[in-house]
RNA sequence: GCCCGGAUGGUGGAAUGCAGACACGACGAGCUUAAACCUCGUUGGCCUACAGGCCGUGCCGGUUCGAAUCCGGCUCCGGGCACCA
């Protein structure tokens, strides 16, 4: 007998091994395919259906989907993936039609920056790795519908996300009505008087730029030339997110600077309000929700003129939410750019100006000049350096405190941003942290206002910082017909506002942290605007029938780079560099004929396709509309407990919390307003997954090593004979200890896997991978194997008889932890209670067939191949994807008896076996007599008997 | 600096009135010529007569008949925001 048969021999034939879990999840994988097991019917156009199935409460399960780069993936990608197609299998087999997809978020840089290395164009390499990521995805037998699948680069979905932007660009939010309308509407007010222009001349008196200008304050996409980072090392703007907390470029490390170019932004703030209330309805957690409330950030506060001494009727407008502190604003600042700054600036300095306020220079131009030229130049980088020293210049100019009469300085200094507020404030030294500091460098006096709580007194000379707190009582603010002495902080902000809105020098208002949406790159990559200018420059909406409008071939994809230093300079497109696509001769379908146009060569940024994708699952071809109504109503319309509609729920990670998931719910929100869905929120139920970390290796140097050669003994890590130092980090491959699901599925298969990663701790909790630990699952999958195959013949073992009282006891219990437990996302503990019921099974002389099948379908959703084996192999020719999920009979859930425990004062002395229904009474009386309580209370009187029927008895003596 | 979240055996984690379910690892036994696989047992610490006893959920304090769980104060770790008036 040869050693190959030997061993052959004694591992069981009909062993579940890897190598049998492959053949059966391939052979299944084939088989949902070829019977499109996962596909949702609609209840109308190409993907309609059964309607019987559309006939059943609907759910909408959705992933963050992926960036399909080239490294492919480790197994911390999958975790949310396997998560959300648990729930959809479990939904599936509790009478769901379960809508259940993944498509590609496939624009972006890497790709672009792969392209510029090899010279291959990006969609090249992005498909190829949407090939290699759908092989990876599918081994680990996920029920998606494929029909609904796509990436945001094919043509016929981004034509769809320039026709959104067309719908933003063609709207403008109506204050009064809360709610986007067409831009057409605003212009017949215009036309027929009702709205007056800003200069009050009529519309039909203005000129086609100057209507252009006018409506361009009003679109929802409107171009601007708010400062963006600019990157001249990369040549090219960077988001935020793309610059480091040292205001460097994330990628190649370049200085960024704050440069004026003209960008598309998305009115976004017109929505801060209603994107803050409609967060309440939502099923999110409460952190995200924090953040997204913090990001809009909103401010109660009232706006106040200032006028300016001796400028004849300037007046320097301000935003604050201490108007109770008035009385103690002693002087101004501008932000440096502010508009207001060349009007107010006198030709010398006044007389006795101070040498500190200049900053040396003869003239309050040049003072001016000087400050603002120095504070452009600078990089983010100093300005993060030098964020704690204040720096600023005076104006020359002068204000009046409306209250106190008093003439106030007016500055300028970079600590007073142009983008919030109204770019100017009035410095309350005494109350402000900021103000104090900036006092001190340039010793302006500040008065006391709000009377100390901590025994500090009321002169700020003595002071080391402000006293900023709300809870204490305004002092010396007495002036024409107002008072506030005596009032608390709240009540003499409300007293103080009332009297601005009487003498109408301020009003209260609500001002948000939130700004406009830069919505502009100047990359090749992306999403080409759907808009072209004429000759005079007025950008001009392609019509619908142009779209899509398709990203041109260019010769080179990189953007040019320039001397990383110098901030003068300006970026050039790739797109532009293809004259014969950017000069074009249309005709816009608007009766003026052919004439000849430059069109727009930035492109959209990358979370233009993630915006609205939830959407065209729903109707992925329809090529009329991005989505049919009732197709949208079904899926996604507001029902009992969804009052705002959306996807039923939508798991990814957190650090989504503010952009990705603010951007979407503002075009949801626009969407709704025009009345192309019914959804004015996107993702009804958000769950954050954790993330997987590894440990990461590093010798003495600090170079991480490969963690899968990591030897351990005693506590202490070694590789190649040297010791290596052990944290918990990131997975991936520049860490080396990237670990792959194809080897996991190699080792175990594709079902261990499934069940390492769901059993591994709550779903939302982060955590490190143990390979190691992976067997474990694999061990419960065999024992489940060998309960119902025998491992030597390969025949089915369950027996046709009735499962003994503690088997259809422990069947039932299992049952409804296991429904519970899905129900709330818990699937590690679905898991234990599925191994408790797998144990008992195998202790069990002979397993009853009703209690595999209960087995085999209660982990269908976690292990789906092996289950659907199974199922076969117990005799059903209907696949256990669309099986019942079984039911739990709350009679045998409960046990016959339970335990109860005798506490004396608090510790456990005795238990009890009693019946689920014992009165109290009766309890009492057993516990009282119990011998180990009798002892334990050593003859002392009871001062009191805790009944909690029938679980606990706690007797405390006096 | 401000705002969130977290801390339970050697490890991942269970547990909302019995701390340590379930799993990994470790140790012991069985099977085996042997090893692997598999099966069974032990596994928070200390004491122990092996029946049990005492201590124990980051630290200090409180509420309660009873606290891993609730409250106050700290320590450490993780995340977000950052001159936002």
């Amino acid at each position: 007998m040869s050693e190959t048969t030997a061993a052959a021999e004694t591992a069981a034939p009909h062993r579940y091994t890897a190598a049998l879990a492959a053949e059966i999840e391939a052979r299944w994988q084939d088989f949902w395919d070829e019977h499109g097991t996962y596909e949702a019917p609609n209840p109308k156009g190409d993907l309609a259906g059964d309607p019987g199935a559309v006939a059943r409460p609907e759910r909408f399960i959705m992933d963050m989907f992926p960036y399909p780069s080239g490294a492919g993936l480790h197994v911390g990608h999958p975790l949310g993936y396997i998560a959300t197609d648990v729930t959809a299998r479990y939904l599936r087999m509790t009478g769901h039609n379960v809508l259940h997809t993944l498509g590609f978020d496939a624009f972006g840089l890497p790709a672009e920056q792969y392209a510029v290395q090899t010279g291959t164009h990006p969609r090249v390499s992005t498909e190829a790795n949407i090939e290699n990521m759908k092989a990876q995805l599918r081994r680990l037998g996920l029920g998606h519908d494929r029909r609904r699948s796509f990436a945001t680069i094919d043509p016929d979905y981004y034509r769809w996300t320039q026709w959104i932007f067309l719908q933003i660009f063609n709207s403008w939010y109506d204050e009064e009505a809360r709610r986007a309308r067409p831009i057409a509407e605003l212009v017949e007010q215009f036309e027929n008087g009702t709205r007056p222009t800003p200069d009050g001349r009529p519309w039909s008196e203005l000129s086609e730029v100057e209507r252009a200008e006018v409506l361009g304050g009003y679109r929802l996409a409107y171009a601007s030339d708010a400062p963006v980072n600019w990157c001249p090392g990369l040549g090219t703007v960077l988001a935020n997110e793309e610059v480091t907390a040292e205001g460097r470029s994330e990628r190649g490390n370049y200085p960024v600077f704050k440069a004026k170019l003209r960008q598309w932004n998305m009115r976004i703030t017109a929505y801060a309000e209603r994107l803050l209330e409609d967060l309440d309805a939502l099923d999110w957690p409460e952190a995200i929700k924090l953040q997204q409330r913090n990001w809009i950030g909103r401010s109660e506060g009232a706006r106040i003129d200032f006028p300016v001494d001796g400028a004849d009727g300037e007046r320097i407008t301000v935003f604050t939410t201490r108007q109770d502190t008035l009385f103690g604003a002693t002087y101004m600042v501008l932000a440096p750019e502010h508009d207001l700054v060349d009007r107010i600036v006198p030709g010398a300095w006044p007389e006795g100006t101070r040498e500190a306020w200049t900053g040396g220079h003869p003239t309050p131009a040049e003072a001016v000049s000087a400050y603002r030229k120095q504070a452009a130049a600078k990089s983010d980088v100093e300005r993060q350096a030098e964020a704690k020293e204040k720096t600023g210049v005076f104006t020359g100019a002068y204000a009046v405190n409306p209250a106190s009469g008093e003439r106030i300085p007016v500055f300028i200094a970079d600590y007073v941003l142009m983008g919030y507020g109204t770019g100017a404030i009035m410095a309350v030294p005494a109350h402000d942290t900021r103000d104090f500091a900036f006092a001190r460098a340039f010793d302006l006096p500040m008065r006391c206002v709000v009377e100390p709580t901590d025994g500090r007194g009321t002169d700020p000379a003595a002071w080391d910082d402000a006293f900023a707190s709300y809870e204490a009582r305004i002092i010396d603010s007495a002036g024409e017909g107002v008072t506030l002495d005596g009032l608390g902080v709240t009540e003499a902000k409300a007293r103080m506002t009332e009297w601005l809105t009487e003498r109408g020098i301020g009003e209260g208002t609500v001002n948000y942290r939130l700004r406009d949406w830069l919505f502009s790159r100047q990359r090749y990559w992306g999403e080409p605007f759907p808009i072209v200018y004429d000759e005079d420059g007025v950008a001009h909406a392609l019509p619908e029938s142009m779209l899509p409008l398709e990203l041109p071939e260019v010769e080179d994809y990189s953007p040019r780079t320039f001397d990383p230093d110098d901030a003068d300079t300006q970026p050039e497109t790739p797109l532009s560099r293809n004259e014969e696509w950017v000069n074009v001769t249309l005709d816009l379908g608007d009766g003026r004929g052919p004439r000849r146009f430059r069109r727009e060569t930035n492109t959209m940024p990358n979370w233009a396709g993630s915006c609205w994708y939830e959407l065209r699952y729903l109707d992925p071809h329809n090529d009329e509309k991005l989505v049919d109504p009732e197709i949208e109503r079904y899926w996604m319309g507001p029902r009992e407990g969804k009052p705002t509609g959306g996807v039923d729920l939508y798991v990814g990670g957190a650090e989504h919390a503010v952009l990705h998931l603010l951007y979407a719910r503002f075009w949801s929100k626009v969407l709704y307003d025009l009345g192309h869905i019914s959804s004015a929120e996107p993702f009804h139920k958000l769950f954050n997954q954790g993330m997987i970390q590894a440990y990461v290796y590093r010798d003495s140097r600090g170079i991480a090593v490969p963690a899968a050669e990591v030897e351990e003994r005693d506590g202490e890590y070694w590789y190649n004979g040297e010791k290596v130092s052990r944290a918990l980090g990131k997975m991936g491959k520049s860490l080396k200890n990237a670990v792959t699901p194809d080897e996991i599925c190699a080792e175990y298969g594709a079902d261990t896997l499934r069940l390492y990663e769901m059993a591994m701790g709550p779903l939302d909790v982060s955590r490190p991978w143990d390979t190691r630990a992976v067997v474990g699952q694999y061990r419960l999958l065999q024992r489940l194997w060998r309960n119902v195959v025998d491992e030597t013949t390969g025949e089915v073992a369950v027996v046709d008889a009735e499962p003994d009282e503690e088997t259809l006891r422990a069947v039932h219990k299992a049952v409804d932890g296991v429904r519970n437990d899905m129900e709330n996302l818990r699937f590690n503990t679905a898991i234990a209670k599925i191994t408790e019921l797998n144990n008992h099974l195998t202790k069990v002389r002979e397993v009853p067939r009703w209690a595999a099948e209960r087995l085999v379908l209660l982990i269908a959703p976690l292990a789906p191949h092996v289950a659907e084996e199974l199922w076969h192999r117990l005799g059903h020719d209907t696949s256990v994807v669309h099986e019942d999920f079984p039911v739990a009979d709350p009679r045998y859930v409960a046990d016959e008896t339970v335990t109860c425990v005798v506490q004396v004062r608090g510790k456990v002395k005795a238990r009890l076996e009693v019946a689920p229904d014992i009165s109290e009474a009766d309890l009492e009386a057993r516990a009282l007599a119990e011998p180990a309580v009798v002892n334990a209370l050593g003859g002392a009187d009871v001062r009191k008997v805790i009944v909690r029927a029938p679980k606990l008895v706690n007797v405390v003596p006096a």
